[in-house]
RNA sequence: CGGGGAAUAGCUCAGCCUGGUAGAGCACUGCGUUCGGGACGCAGGGGCCGGAGGUUCGAAUCCUCUUUCCCCGACCA
C-alpha cells in the first residue's frame, strides 16, 4: 500500500465531545468518524485493525472446533416472544416494523435465532457437540452511549453458542472456549485478566469475563495477588470482617446529630471511626398480578457498615428481592420509619420492615445508626438488646481493597477493567423456552445444554488504545496495528536515490508478507513522523539523502525511544526478525 | 428517565452581554520560497450561525418552542 493512494486523514485537534483517550486518538488518527451518538463509520485505517482482530478470532475459534455462520441483523419478534425476551429486554432493544406492520428487532444478541437453528438442524446426539459463531453488527440502544467504540450503540461483536448433550459435555465446551479466549487475547497482545462473573438467573459458577486492565475501565475487578482468585466486584464474595460479636459495652444513647445525614458526617461529628457506623438503605419490592397491578409492597431495610457500599447484584439474589426491587420512595420511607432519609435506622420502626444485615454488620457491637428522628442518631446500639436479631444475614456489600480473600489465601486488591470477552454457561434456559431438543442415545428427546461466548471486536480496539498510548498517539500491539511497518521517504519528490531505496525495501518486505505502507506523499518529515506516531504503526523506517550518503537508513520502533541505524541491505532482515519474534 | 450545558466553516473556537451585511487558527485549492520533527508568504474556495415561530426598520445576537449533541445523576438515606 502506498500512502498516496490510501485514505489518510489526521486531525491535530480532537472533536470536543471526545471524552476518553482512545476515542480522541481514533478520531484524530482517522480510524473512525462519528455519525450519530454511539454510531460510527469505521474508516479504512480503522477497518484494517478490526479485520486483524477478526482474523485472530476466526483462526483460534476454528482451531477450537467452532464454525462461523451469519445470522440476520433484523430478527422477527416471534422468536423473541418465544423466550419472553421481547417483553423483558426493554428499550435497549431497538424495535421496528416492516411494511406489513410486523414487529422486528435489531439483534442485540442472537440466542433466539441460534436456538431456532439448532432445533431445526440438530436432531441427534450424534451431531453434538456443535459450536456456531458469527462476527456481526449488534445494536443496543444504550441509555448513555459514550467513550467512542467502548460503549457504542452499534458495534461489532463475535457471538458464539455451543450445543451439547448434557451438562458435563457443556462444561467441556465451556473450557474449550475459555482456553481459546486466552489464546485470542494473548495473540492480540493485551494485558488482561479472566475473572469470575455473575451468572444472574442461570446460576452455577460457569461465567467468566475477560477484562483488559485499564484505569478508565467501567468495571471493577477484584483479585488476590497471592492466589488465582479473581472476580468481578458484582460477584466477589465479601466475608465478615469481624469474627464473632463483641459483648455490648455501652448503653444505647440517642445523640443529636443535626444536619449530619451521612455516615461520614456523623462519624466526624462524634469523633469516631467510620467503621463504627451502620448505613441504612431502604428497598421496596412489589408483588404484581398478570396485569401488572401491584398487589403488595414489601419494604426492606438493608444495613451495611458505614464505610461499605451496597452491592445491588447481591441484593437481587436475596429471597424476596429476586423478582426485582427498587429504592423506596420518600413517602414509603416516612410511612415506615416516621422520618425522612438521612437519619434512618433499624430501631423504633413505625411499621414492620424486613431487616437484612450484611455479614459484617451482624457481628458489630456498640454501633451507630440513625434514630428515625430527624437530627438524631443512636450510639451504642447492640443486636438482641436494643433491637431484634436481623431477619437475614447476607453478603450484600461490595468488597473493598484489603478485605480477606474468600479463598483464605491473602487479601484482595481491586483494579479497573474493560470487559472485552465473556464466556457463559446457559444451561437449557433457551432450549427449554423454545423447545429445542435432540434425540439422545436412549431415543428420548432432550433439551440442548447451551453456552454463549462473546467478544467485543470494536471494543478491543478502544481497550488496546486505553492500555497502549503516549503523548504522541496510539502504540498498537503489533498484531492489530493497521500496518506493521511504514517507510518514510524524506525528500521523495526530489531524490531518485530515496525513491529507489524505499521502493526496493517496500518490495522486499511485501514479498516477505509484511504489512507495509510506503509514505510517498512527498510530505515534510515532521508531518510524516507526526502522522505515523499518531496512527501508531509499530515499525518505522526513514530513508533520506542524508542517511544514504552515510550508507544508512534509520529505524524507529514506536515503543522505543532510540532510533537505530542500519545498512540499507540489513534493515529488511531486522524488521522481519522483529515481527516474527 | 431527572438535572445541567452546548449547537457559528471539515476540526478547535471567537463574535452574542450592549441587535446594524460572518471572523481567527488548523485543514483544503493555486502560486512562490522552503525542505530531517506538524514551515512561511501571497491569493483563493468553503457558512440558510441546528430548525420553526416571534419581537424589531433590521436578529448569529433578544424571546418562545423544537431537534440534536455533550456532561452529571439515576446506590451511599
Amino acid at each position: 500500500m502506498r500512502a498516496s493512494q490510501f485514505h489518510l486523514f489526521t486531525l491535530k485537534e480532537a472533536p470536543s465531545d471526545a471524552e476518553v483517550v482512545s476515542q480522541q486518538l481514533m478520531l484524530r488518527a482517522g480510524m473512525i468518524r462519528k455519525v450519530a451518538a454511539g454510531i460510527y463509520n469505521y474508516m479504512p485505517m480503522g477497518l484494517r485493525s478490526i479485520r486483524k482482530v477478526e482474523a485472530i478470532i476466526r483462526d483460534e475459534l476454528d482451531r477450537a472446533g467452532a464454525m462461523e455462520l451469519v445470522m440476520p441483523l433484523v430478527q422477527p419478534a416471534e422468536l423473541w416472544q418465544e423466550t419472553g425476551r421481547w417483553d423483558k429486554m426493554g428499550p435497549e432493544m431497538l424495535r421496528l416494523k416492516d411494511r406489513h406492520d410486523r414487529d422486528f428487532a435489531l439483534q442485540p444478541t442472537s440466542e433466539e435465532v441460534v436456538t431456532d437453528i439448532a432445533r431445526q438442524e440438530l436432531k441427534s446426539y450424534r451431531q453434538l457437540p456443535k459450536n456456531f459463531y458469527q462476527i456481526q453488527t449488534k445494536f443496543r440502544d444504550e441509555r448513555r452511549p459514550r467513550f467512542g467504540v467502548m460503549r457504542g450503540r452499534e458495534f461489532l461483536m463475535k457471538d458464539g453458542y455451543s450445543f451439547d448433550r448434557d451438562v458435563e459435555a457443556a462444561g467441556r465446551s465451556y473450557e474449550k472456549m475459555y482456553a481459546a479466549y486466552g489464546r485470542i487475547f494473548d495473540r492480540i497482545g493485551l494485558e488482561y485478566r479472566a475473572v469470575a462473573a455473575d451468572t444472574g438467573a442461570i446460576g452455577g459458577d460457569r461465567s467468566h469475563e475477560f477484562q483488559v486492565i485499564a484505569d478508565t475501565g467501567e468495571d471493577a475487578i477484584v483479585y488476590c495477588p497471592d492466589s488465582d482468585y479473581a472476580a468481578n466486584i458484582e460477584l466477589a464474595e465479601a466475608v465478615a470482617l469481624l469474627t464473632g460479636r463483641a459483648t455490648a459495652g455501652r448503653a444505647l444513647e440517642k445523640t443529636p446529630t443535626p444536619g449530619k445525614s451521612t455516615c461520614g458526617d456523623v462519624a466526624e461529628l462524634l469523633g469516631v471511626a467510620l467503621q463504627t457506623t451502620v448505613k441504612s438503605l431502604v428497598l421496596a419490592s412489589e408483588e404484581v398480578d398478570e396485569t401488572g397491578k401491584v398487589l403488595k409492597t414489601t419494604i426492606c431495610l438493608l444495613l451495611v457498615r458505614g464505610d461499605h457500599d451496597l452491592n445491588e447484584v447481591k441484593a437481587g439474589k436475596i429471597e424476596g428481592l429476586k423478582a426485582g426491587f427498587r429504592f423506596a420512595t420518600e413517602t414509603e420511607i416516612i410511612e415506615h420509619f416516621g422520618c425522612k432519609p438521612g437519619y434512618l435506622g433499624p430501631i423504633g420502626l413505625k411499621k414492620p420492615v424486613r431487616i437484612i444485615a450484611d455479614r459484617t454488620v451482624a457481628n458489630m457491637a456498640d454501633f451507630i445508626c440513625g434514630a428515625n428522628d430527624e437530627g438524631f442518631h443512636y450510639t451504642g446500639a447492640n443486636w438482641g438488646r436494643d433491637l431484634p436479631e436481623p431477619e437475614l444475614v447476607a453478603d450484600i456489600r461490595n468488597v473493598v481493597e484489603g478485605d480477606p480473600s474468600p479463598d483464605g489465601k491473602g487479601v484482595l486488591a481491586i483494579q479497573r477493567g474493560i470487559e472485552v470477552g465473556h464466556v457463559f454457561y446457559l444451561g437449557n434456559k433457551y432450549s427449554k423456552a423454545m423447545n429445542a431438543t435432540f434425540l439422545d442415545i436412549d431415543g428420548k428427546p432432550k433439551h440442548f445444554e447451551m453456552g454463549c461466548y462473546g467478544i467485543g471486536v470494536t471494543r478491543i480496539l478502544g481497550a488496546a488504545i486505553e492500555q497502549n498510548h503516549d503523548a504522541r498517539g496510539i502504540i498498537w500491539p503489533a498484531a492489530i496495528a493497521p500496518f506493521e511497518v511504514v517507510i518514510c521517504g524524506v525528500g521523495w519528490g526530489k531524490s531518485e536515490a530515496v525513491r529507489d531505496e524505499a521502493v526496493r525495501l517496500y518490495d522486499t518486505l511485501k514479498a516477505a508478507g509484511v504489512d507495509v505502507i510506503l509514505d510517498d506523499r512527498d510530505e515534510r518529515p515532521g508531518v510524516m513522523f507526526a502522522d505515523w506516531e499518531l496512527i501508531g504503526v509499530p515499525h518505522r523506517v526513514t530513508i533520506g539523502d542524508r542517511g544514504l550518503k552515510e550508507g544508512v537508513v534509520e529505524y524507529q520502533a514506536r515503543r522505543e525511544g532510540e532510533q537505530l541505524k542500519f545498512a540499507p541491505d540489513a534493515i529488511a532482515a531486522h524488521i522481519i526478525a522483529s515481527i516474527r519474534a
